[in-house]
DNA sequence: GCTCCAATGTTGACAGTGTTAACTTCCAGA
DNA sequence: TCTGGAAGTTAACACTGTCAACATTGGAGC
């Protein structure tokens, strides 16, 4: 890209290839702290550039958090095992496939709860982001309907389970969960937790 | 502090006094971003004067990350109830304390989980941090004992509640928390799915 | 009590950042 | 064909973290 020799004067999409940069070094440095002038660097072209696009460094790190909340759905809706399963092994795909996105993108994961990119527009609140919320809820009303998990309100297990999930994955990319103090496999270990909590008591013996 | 008049030249406490800034600049914006210049401006001290006392902006983070888990630390051991009460009580009174730590002190509580604290000196896997674990493991442990809580690895249940507690902390100060999709009042209803995951089911009920 | 030194604080500089304004280039629609 | 506006550039501003050189001071040792 730094080849100013034939590259025209308009980068003809600037607007995509900012945010995979961006991507790209979110992916690099996990610390999730990148410079606008380096994307812009990387991307050949000029430090003011980017502000063509995007109004704000904030804007960008919304723009990016919401295709995090993307990319998470889409890694929970296809690490759902499309056969008629058991809910438990679902259950376990799906929270498996949670903290498996956050540790293999620990810097977009952070970015994606960050106040930074959640204050600028509500980014949280944007169907994108509550549509991860939809997969767990859509879990308990199956589990609900089969009798397996006990019969209540389905938001308040969804928020358990989404808030369990999001703390074993921070957790994990702090490094805490590979303690000894931790036991052998924390992971496992909380997920079994969650969902005895949520199970029907009266039938799985 | 401004007066320039009658200060001595040497400040006496800037340590402490840098601290504490920086501790007041953080509750005021929740967005847990201050600059060191503008901690040395408030203190009435010169922008290079803190660096007598910390080497880096990242070591006076990793020092008030410390700081803030001595404090959760103690708002949790406090917030534990003294009479010889039933582990449900002493359950929930933790678990809101947690909470209610992390939402009150929002950006002292993502700076504690921040990567850019925890690189800096290994904060999470200090003592001062672990102390936080500690009351959990002890309050499971003597849950075992008393036969409300199943036996079990009790590292794999201190996780899941940690897990937990991070979860609804960091998602109740996203906002997250107080949405309509989330039931009326979630905080509440992940404990108790939670608790009841640990429950022995055939002691209660 | 005096002297000197190390700790503490100050000043000035440097590179780098986000952001804006003024200017250029170039494509698309009249 | 002409032209207006979208897209890119350059130059500047105020700010940041950090460091080196200098100033001030309290206190340890004589």
């Amino acid at each position: 890209m730094q080849e100013t020799a034939n590259r025209p004067y308009h980068h003809g999409d600037l607007r995509r290839t900012v945010i995979e940069t961006a991507m790209a070094m979110l992916h690099e440095d996990k610390g999730w702290q990148f410079t606008l002038r380096e994307v812009a660097r990387r991307a050949g072209v000029s430090h003011a550039a980017p502000y063509k696009h995007f109004p704000d460094k904030a804007a960008l790190l919304a723009e990016m958090a919401l295709l995090g909340f993307d990319r998470l759905h889409k890694a929970l809706t296809t690490a759902k095992p499309k056969k008629s399963n058991t809910l438990r092994d679902e259950f376990f795909a799906v929270g498996r496939a949670y903290v498996e996105f956050g540790t293999s993108n620990p810097g977009l994961y952070r970015l994606m709860f960050s106040a930074e990119a959640g204050k600028a527009a509500d980014v949280h609140l944007s169907e994108r982001a509550l549509a991860v919320f939809g997969v767990v809820t859509e879990m308990l009303e199956r589990g609900q309907a089969e009798g397996v998990l006990r019969k209540r309100d389905v938001r308040g297990g969804a928020a358990a389970c989404w808030a369990q999930m999001h703390g074993i994955t921070m957790l994990t990319m702090e490094g805490l969960f590979q303690l000894e103090k931790v036991g052998p496999d924390p992971l496992d270990a909380a997920l079994v937790t969650l969902l005895e909590g949520l199970e029907n008591q009266a039938v799985n013996s």
